[in-house]
DNA sequence: CTGAAAGCGCTTACAG
DNA sequence: CTGAAAGCGCTTACAG
């Protein structure tokens, strides 16, 4: 077990080089001096030792992908889309969780390829900002997840929080609702989603010519469902309550509507209720849930290609797409 | 950037053993070299390369966590636990998915230390068994989790499936259902889990001097939300359907329970619903959901723990313990 | 307190 | 087609 190429050499009679060779596969070995080499190899087990392998050639086939929290659906559902994308062009994801602590995404982050083992990394920041990004020691390529960081003269994958929020907002209008409220605003700069969501909800109801009420835009600390259950009580406490609501995600959604069918009350009937994420718990709620539903694939796929170009050497300058979304409606608007 | 120790050594004026020892905060180390180092070592902006670290101190401070599917919420949870654990030791957790694929899980796991560069793992398996497992060529530490596994020769946390599901069925019964179905049974000898949690259902029943009824047991290819909504629907096309089920995890409980109340009938007043893993969706349904709750922190307590000591070269026999578990009582049989 | 040197296990240009 | 040797960047026993 655990032998090293020096010593199948030893045991094939022959030299390292050529033990390499025929474990890398390469045509240039005679027959016989392979068969002898095989049967060495197999004798012993040789497995490569990757530590070395990597040490000498600069590459791992290890790409990091670093998210604030595994277990909020979006993450683990996006997760699986790069783990899939990488998989087809050979590497191997390795996912690591930061819970948006500066001190573990730095950690994770701005040591980069000295450091860790990985050839490059996906990064969906929370407390690190451009400047931090900007002045990395590090080499390592990285693509940039989420809205965190509006320039880190990085590749950088993103949505259009601000329409999308809009697009949301704009179908609670249409069905005639008349005090739709928002559940997620956040002031922290270093929690940009909830910003720009609250500014495409502005600029829809402006669009509309409706005014916005302050009291109906409820910031949470996180958007998981705790939050939105709270948040959702508060709105129900007020004199006049929403009769519609555009939750900045599916998990503050579920919260509310957890609220809501507890008191009673019903949805869409009384209360209209939008996500976004787009999460599979969403779809089977009762009712399922309305919501904006960001092209996860696509976002995997192109922070796997960026990142592959990358290391492949590209030098160009960095790129901002911005992923596709729809409006999926379901029964929390529609009955 | 990207300097190495000789770089260093050579602009401070010294051998590479001095800037190593200044690196490593070793105490040998005049007061006046340490300041010149230092200052080399920040202008060049110096970071150690880990993969030489690892290839020469033969630990890379990385352990995996090779799992079925990250997007299934009780893995997820699970996977916040054992970084958790992980982390307060030092060690660093790379997450890994196999989709239950026999290929992916071989590779990840079976080539082991020398293949991969991971000190240790905590591996889940769908496809390989004991037999697999036993001759494994590496001999990186292994933990397994989960009930696939019956004799691996390998430390293992598992829990009591049977006696879970026995207590989740007599909840069932002590309310005084008739009619109880299970959703999840598996023949598959690769899933182990199903079997075990339909012995624990039929031991309950018996005890209980009922009858099992064949048709009341559903077998489902796989434990998500969709199976358990199809699985439902099979139940409530029945001459006579159930009045309560036991799902054998909250996934198939919230497919259910989405297909009964699509029907307009109530839980729990028509139809009784518990589930297994706790998952924090579970909580936030409506009802909320009775389940089985496996003491998640304490399997990735003990399976770190296990872990870190074969890493410290513990040789005794391999360990299997039972993870504590709970029935979290709540809306969907209570009301 | 510091230096010169070996070695972790691999790959690969250079010879032959 | 195969060998002897350098080197990836680090740590550390051995000297001094």
């Amino acid at each position: 077990m655990a032998a090293t190429l020096r010593q199948v050499a030893e045991r094939a009679g022959v030299s390292v080089r050529t033990v390499s060779n025929v474990v890398n596969d390469f045509p240039q070995v005679a027959p016989e001096t392979r068969a002898r080499v095989q049967q060495a190899l197999d004798e012993l087990g040789y497995q490569p030792n990757a530590v070395a392998r990597t040490l000498r050639n600069g590459r791992s086939g290890l790409i990091a992908l670093v998210l604030p929290e595994l277990d909020v659906p979006y993450f683990a559902e996006l997760t699986r889309a790069v783990i899939e994308q990488a998989a087809e062009a050979g590497y191997t994801v390795v996912v690591d969780q930061t819970d948006g602590d500066p001190v573990r995404e730095r950690e994770l982050v701005m040591r980069g390829n000295r450091a860790a083992m990985f050839d490059g990394l996906i990064f969906n920041p929370l407390a690190l900002g451009g400047a931090d990004l900007r002045n990395r020691p590090s080499s390592t390529p990285v693509v940039l997840l989420g809205e965190r960081v509006v320039e880190g003269g990085l590749d950088h994958i993103m949505i259009d929080n601000v329409g999308a929020a809009e697009l949301a907002t704009r179908h609670l209008l249409g069905l005639g609702r008349q005090r739709i409220a928002a559940i997620g605003d956040q002031f922290d700069e270093t929690r940009q989603t909830g910003q720009l969501r609250t500014q495409g909800y502005h600029a829809a109801l402006q669009a509309a010519g409706r005014e916005v009420v302050p009291e109906l835009v409820r910031p949470t600390e996180f958007f998981h469902r705790a939050d939105g259950a709270a948040a959702m009580a508060d709105l129900l406490a007020l004199p006049q309550p929403p009769d519609a609501v555009f939750c900045y995600n599916d998990l503050l959604a579920l919260g509310a509507l957890r609220t809501i069918l507890s008191r009673g009350l019903r949805v869409p009937d009384d209360i209209a209720l939008v996500g976004f994420d787009d999460i599979e718990d969403g779809r089977y709620s009762t009712p399922s849930l309305t919501t904006v539903s960001p092209d996860k694939t696509q976002i995997a796929k192109n922070a796997v290609r960026l990142l592959l170009n990358r290391l492949d050497g590209d030098q160009s300058a960095p790129t901002r797409l911005s992923a596709d979304y729809t409006l999926e409606i379901r029964e929390s608007t529609t009955g």
